[in-house]
DNA sequence: CCGATTAACCGAACAGTGTTAGGTTAACTC
DNA sequence: GAGTTAACCTAACACTGTTCGGTTAATCGG
């Protein structure tokens, strides 16, 4: 195929399509053949649009952390640090594939600093010293990026046997899939309720 | 080469070049090539040793997890939470290159299970229900993977112009990785006490 | 002590990965 | 209408994890 009258690839489509994939097939179901494919396109043509595969991993995490809200500190402090909290586990458990993928580079994505700043901001304003305000965002994204991994309730089989006998204490654990959802929520709403109470 | 008069390679031995590599060149210089090379040795002669990388991976992170230490419970709950958080966190960021890895797969490691059992039993005797003890644990376990995954301070750039006048109150990120070491664990701690006080 | 079996390693290959180089043609610009 | 640019292609490179079949040494049974 040569050039084709209207284009084929765009940057946002091809986030938008590859978000997709890793919602669908996990972090290693995207190959850049794959979401070629996916395209209607040969996966050269990607990198006329692309600098490379990590590239693009990182911008679909910077559209994902794009939708977190920090606008929540006008009331107080602590309020505000639950909304923050709150707003960026939505936006990563709307999408946990791609979790794993932060846990490798480094925070400095764009979109997370931005609001990293914000909140940095506001909890100088509220009076915390700026080592500390460093300390208690570092704190915050201790519990949100825990959570998001999720590898914890979530992580259990479904099956009794794997229990049983080996672990007196999780004799029931075989049954936290099924309600893995709201065990994580509220898993995370209480270690959120008891570090903003602990401060 | 035949079979050789003592054998070169053992599950032991593979696993910790294999730790080494991961140590120094990272989770994703490790290849079944190269630490074969390391064992000198052909890649194809680690298969009769070792099922696939994906297990050999598990093994070497058991065997980090194994280290951990949660005998702490004979005083009362809160120290035993907070000792149990601080040799997890020791265990993970003394090999910090393996816990992206963990974030992928499901918790269903026997030795964290046996700790996570252990832990559990401790919060129920302690007078918690069997779902706050749950809660509790996950809610510990957030901050011990969060904090591990280090994504915060040590994710900062060393140049002032990557934050100058983009992030008004991040003016002095940049003096971040120079103390990144004592600021994560500072972070850590308050983060535990933090979430411990407020149970 | 000898024969059969098993264990440990190797070479070569397979299917798949991210990425690049060079080619082809349509759309746009002057 | 000619020249340039942009968007796609095919083919290939150097890797990856993993498997198959072969070769030889150590070990065990009689």
């Amino acid at each position: 195929m040569p050039r084709p009258s209207t284009p084929l690839l765009s940057p946002d489509r091809i986030r938008s399509v590859a978000l997709e994939i890793i919602d669908r097939d996990g972090l290693d179901g995207l190959s850049m053949r794959k979401l070629a494919a996916s395209l209607g396109v040969q996966a050269a043509s990607l990198y006329g649009h692309v600098r490379t595969k990590d590239q693009l991993l990182n911008d679909v995490a910077s559209s994902i952390l794009s939708t977190v809200d920090v606008s929540g500190f006008t009331v107080d402090w602590r309020e505000g640090l639950i909304r923050c909290a709150r707003s960026y586990r939505a936006a990563l458990s709307s999408h946990p594939n791609i979790v794993p993928f932060l846990a490798y580079g480094p925070a400095g994505r764009d979109e997370s600093l931005k609001r990293l700043d914000i909140l940095h901001g506001a909890l100088v304003d509220a009076g915390w010293s700026r080592r500390e305000a460093t300390m208690i965002a570092a704190g915050l994204m201790y519990i949100v990026f825990g959570s998001a991994l999720s590898s914890f309730s979530s992580g259990f089989s479904a099956d009794p046997a794997d229990y049983s006998g080996r672990y007196p204490h999780l004799d029931r654990a075989h049954l936290l899939p099924g309600v893995a959802r709201e065990l994580d929520r509220d898993s995370f709403e209480l270690a959120l309720a008891a570090f903003v109470r602990g401060l």
